[in-house]
RNA sequence: GGGCGAAUAGCUCAGCCGGUUAGAGCGCCUGUCUUACACACAGGAAGUCGGGGGUUCGAAUCCCUCUUCGCCCACCA
């Protein structure tokens, strides 16, 4: 006996609960995903950079599966970088989230029956910061347990002393270059947040309403009237005009005209605007310059006043220049409240003329869902146009890339036509606008540093009262992570600009575009030169997952069900290039089944190996002679080398060429973690497993220990190349196989291993031969199979090589590896035995036989091969006649045309065989 | 209203810069506890590649059109 005893020590069952948290303790004590600056070669290292800065979540998140989907890209695309050589950091953060998280405090005090306004400013944002500090980046810790392989150390806080410092420094730069202003207009207004949001912050939804006609008496002429037709009937009380388009032929001559407002009861007058659509509703427009965009610009044109007829919350009150306008009985009345009333009060009236039913978009506050309120107040902007300039050159020309491909059109067309940004927000929690007024003639300065006195004239000054919107700490977060504004700072130097940013479309303009804006205006160069956009996840009604739905799955839950390596491999098997993934929240099993079998897969393959390699020493592949490789060995060397070339096409490259934009071959090549997770399975799985382990089982345990060695060789060298393959996807199961290989150095990991490079050797004949030996295996387990032959059963196996052909001395050489993978004694012979046999005709028209007395249905047996034949002919006759078509010889690429010569012979061959076998079976 | 995308096996999806007999996972059928794995192994069934038209020697792949879903953008009250 020459087996050695299993000295490896592994469990049976994989349990990923049990190596899970262990090794990523084991990593982080390494300090394995500590980010060394001063390796790299833009600060005199040697190491090319890689650098992702993490979307920050909000601060009081919690995990949900939107954020494991993200996180685990990233770390998948980290993981390999790192192993690939580069010098990689993943830098990790929270966001502060002005709304969001004032939000939530809001609602903890409210359950003690107090408001924000009750506890003042000062108490309020001391305990919201006390919130975040107890319970707040918990989400960090919980990604842990997702593998995510985040340089901790340099965790940041986008409310943090340094990166507040950041937010003041590009607030006060842009404001002193006058692309910061103060502008009084309409804005989108969230009555319940009680602050302004950004254009982008007020989403579209389209909501089914009506469309109220109200009929405006005139003036002059009490009896004759003009059909207003609004959406928003109780704005009509902040009416000051009714438009209608100068050339409308209905109107002309009432231009100039007065009007009497409804229940007001004041007399409005009639202008001519060309905004105007004669073609919708009735061509006449109310004006309510306070509380519609659109309005406020005609108001402005025609020089009318603009009273404010709501108050903040959102009630009938009234506001600046509206003495009088809201009648008694509506004041302090709800806006939607107050429609019903209106609308009643105008048909008791008979000024209702009729309501239609109407669909339109109307805009919801992103945070908390509440209906807008178009509301005209002083707001601080930033001039977008000069900023977006460079941000728009950088995708068309290449130098920054979005995939998928088609979010680059996307990009463009919001640039092109992008408005000024709001970034003040009537809120306590966030980054309080740099700006000081002069107590005495209220002059604004920006300024750094806290103003005590006015810089002017020393008198007392006092800040402006709103804070930024969350974003605009957001968007300098590549730049205000690695040290900006500190221009010699070593992060900066060594890792800006930055490489890749993965996030979903949704963010696009609030984030991605806007940090392209400022990495521009702030740095002179772009944050990063990928943009990748992945899909979204969904239940099986293609709903995205969210908690207040319900239909959300907890990524935890499924770390603690199937393991973290499930998780991912899941997850990035099933996503395409932006494609959603469809999970079923009900059925966990079910969705993840396929990362849980894998990883289940993967560990009985080491099992098997570990044990049966045993733990003496393994001469290194590189070592082995290329002349004692069996047909095998070169067959599963050659079947990972092409898995290598596959996994890294479908990465793609890592960079753009050095100091240059996307070539446009590689545009929107790579990052196809789908691809590359497909061909490492597949060659794990189909290849290692299926046949290559299973073909050397006789060797591993035989007698001729100079083999045995080769094949714990090649078995060894095989597998730690698929584990490296395969631990950007699966990083704790690689890891703690890995740790186990013979040989191991403690304090190695795999994580840090060198990614897999295609071995110089490259086509390799006897690499072929072996898909000669599979398919003759293939070939006798079907006769088995269709004759229900059991599988104990030993049956006789005849393998027919064409005459003089290589398949004779392959098949023959073979012949009893082919027969311990299909339990039958084989033999290769140069004709069909006698006697009743069933027979399979091989791709290269070898023909293997089974004996199968007393079994074989002649009848059954002669069916099938006419069927085959048909099949055949019908194929070979569509091939011949490509053939022999001229403009395919001239016109298609002449290894086409080679391909489809050789595939004539072969099938011809095999055609000539089935006919043989016809002719025997189905008699003359 | 403008722009974009998708429609391929029962389900979820690859493939699509035209050229093997269109693939994978899950599910399904048959058999098997073959000394790593039943979360497995072996074998199998299953697709007129949404409909119609066109270009081409050749179309799942390119063009047009229709249908159905989805996304983004948008100041028509």
């Amino acid at each position: 006996m020459t087996t050695s005893a299993p000295t490896t020590d592994i469990p049976s069952q994989y349990d990923p609960a049990a190596i899970e948290q262990e090794l990523y303790a084991r990593w982080q004590e390494a300090g394995v995903y500590h980010a060394h600056a001063e390796r790299s070669n833009r600060v005199g290292g040697d190491r090319e950079p890689f650098v992702i800065v993490m979307p920050p979540p909000n601060v009081t998140a919690i995990l949900h599966v939107g954020h494991g989907l993200n996180n685990t890209v990233q770390d998948v695309i980290v993981r390999w970088r790192r192993m690939a050589g580069d010098e990689t950091l993943w830098l990790p953060g929270t966001d502060h989230a002005g709304i969001a998280t004032q939000n939530v405090v809001e609602k903890l005090i409210a359950g003690e029956g107090k408001t924000r306004f009750d506890l003042g400013r000062e108490a309020f944002v001391a305990r919201t910061a006390q919130f975040v500090e107890e319970t707040g980046g918990a989400i960090l810790g919980q990604l842990r347990a997702i593998g995510a392989s985040a340089d901790w150390t340099r965790t940041a806080y986008t409310l943090s002393p340094e990166l507040s410092l950041a937010v003041r420094e590009a607030f006060v730069r842009l404001y002193e270059r006058g692309l910061i202003y103060k502008g009084h207009r309409v804005i989108h207004w969230c009555p319940r947040c009680l602050t302004s949001l950004s254009d982008e912050e007020a989403e579209f939804e389209d909501t089914p309403g009506k469309l109220y006609h109200i009929s405006y008496p005139l003036a002059s002429d009490p009896s004759r009237s003009l059909s207003v037709a609004t959406t928003r009937p109780e704005t009509m009380l902040g009416d000051v005009a009714v438009a209608v388009h100068p050339e409308d032929e209905r109107y002309r001559d009432l231009i100039g005209q007065k009007l009497v407002l409804p229940i007001v009861g004041i007399e409005i007058p009639i202008v001519a605007d060309t905004y105007v659509d004669p073609a919708f509703g009735t061509g006449v427009v109310k004006i309510t310059p306070a509380h519609d965009p659109n309005d406020f610009e005609m108001g402005r044109r025609h020089a009318l006043p603009m009273p404010v007829i709501m108050t903040p919350t959102g009630l009938m009150q009234d506001g600046v220049d509206s003495a009088g306008r809201v009648p008694a009985e509506l004041r302090g009345v709800d806006r939607f409240e107050a429609r019903d009333t209106i609308v009643e009060m105008l048909r008791a009236a008979g000024r209702l003329e009729k309501v239609e039913n109407h669909q339109h978009a109307v805009r919801h506050c992103y945070r908390c869902d509440t209906v807008v309120e178009p509301r005209l107040s002083d707001q601080w902007f930033v001039k977008m146009e000069p900023l977006a300039r460079p941000a728009l050159e950088a995708v068309r020309s290449g130098e920054v890339r979005i995939l998928p491909e088609r979010w680059e059109a996307v990009y463009v067309n919001w640039l092109e036509g992008i408005r000024d940004w709001n970034i003040s927000r009537q809120l306590w929690w966030g980054h309080r606008i740099p700006v000081w007024y002069c107590e005495k003639d209220g002059t604004p300065h920006a300024s750094r540093a806290d103003l005590v006195v006015c810089p002017d004239c020393g008198g007392p000054v006092r800040q402006d009262e709103d804070v930024l919107d969350t974003w605009f700490s957001s968007w300098l977060w590549p730049l205000s992570t690695l040290g900006w504004p500190d221009e010699q700072a070593l992060d900066l130097r060594a890792f800006y600009p930055t490489d890749v940013l993965i996030t979903a479309p949704e963010i696009l303009f609030f984030w991605v575009a806007r940090m392209i804006m400022a990495g521009f205006a702030f740095a002179g160069r772009t944050p990063f030169h990928t943009v990748y956009l992945h899909g979204t996840a969904r239940d099986t009604n293609h709903v995205k997952m969210s908690k207040s739905l319900g239909n959300g799955i907890d990524p935890l839950e499924v770390v603690k069900l199937y393991g973290a390596d499930a998780m991912r491999y899941t997850l990035i098997a099933g996503m395409g290039m932006g494609a959603d993934v469809i999970l079923d929240p009900k059925d966990l099993e079910r969705s993840f089944a396929t990362g849980r079998n894998f990883a289940t897969k993967l560990w009985n393959i080491g099992r098997f190996l570990l044990t049966n390699v045993g733990a003496e020493p393994v001469t290194p592949l590189a070592e082995v002679s290329d002349a004692r490789l069996t047909r095998a060995d070169r067959w599963v060397l050659a079947r990972l080398d092409a898995a290598v070339a596959d996994c890294d096409a479908a990465l793609g490259p890592s960079r753009p060429p050095k100091g240059d934009r996307w070539r446009p071959e590689e545009r929107f090549a790579g990052l196809r973690l789908n691809e590359y997770t497909e061909a490492a399975r597949r060659f794990v799985w189909s290849e290692l497993a299926d046949w290559y382990v299973e073909s050397i089982k006789g060797r591993l345990t035989g007698e001729d220990a100079a083999d045995r060695d080769v094949a714990r060789a090649v078995a060894v060298h095989a597998f730690d190349m698929a584990l490296r393959l395969l631990h950007p996807v699966m990083p704790f199961i690689t890891e703690a196989l890995w740790q186990r290989l013979p040989g191991h150095v403690d304090g190695t990991f795999v994580t840090n291993a060198p990614w897999p490079t295609v071995r110089a050797t490259t086509a390799d004949a006897a690499a072929a031969d072996f898909d000669l030996v599979r398919d003759a295996v293939v070939a006798v387990r079907q006769i088995r199979s269709d004759y229900n032959v059991p599988p104990g059963k030993q049956v006789e196996a005849t393998l027919v090589p064409p005459r003089g052909a290589r398949a004779a001395t392959v098949l023959r050489e073979e012949a009893t590896l082919v027969g311990r993978l299909t339990r039958s004694a084989v033999r290769v012979a140069d004709a069909a035995p006698d006697g009743a046999a069933a027979q399979k005709v091989l791709a290269d028209g070898s023909e293997a036989y089974v004996m199968l007395a007393g079994l074989v249905d002649v009848e059954k047996e002669c069916k099938r091969a006419r069927d085959e034949l048909a099949g055949l002919e019908k194929q070979l006759a569509g091939l011949r006649q490509r053939l022999s078509n001229e403009s395919f010889l001239a016109r298609a690429k002449p290894e086409v045309v080679e391909a489809e010569r050789a595939k004539e012979r072969e099938w011809t061959a095999r055609g000539e065989q089935l006919a043989r076998k016809v002719a025997s079976l189905c008699g003359a």
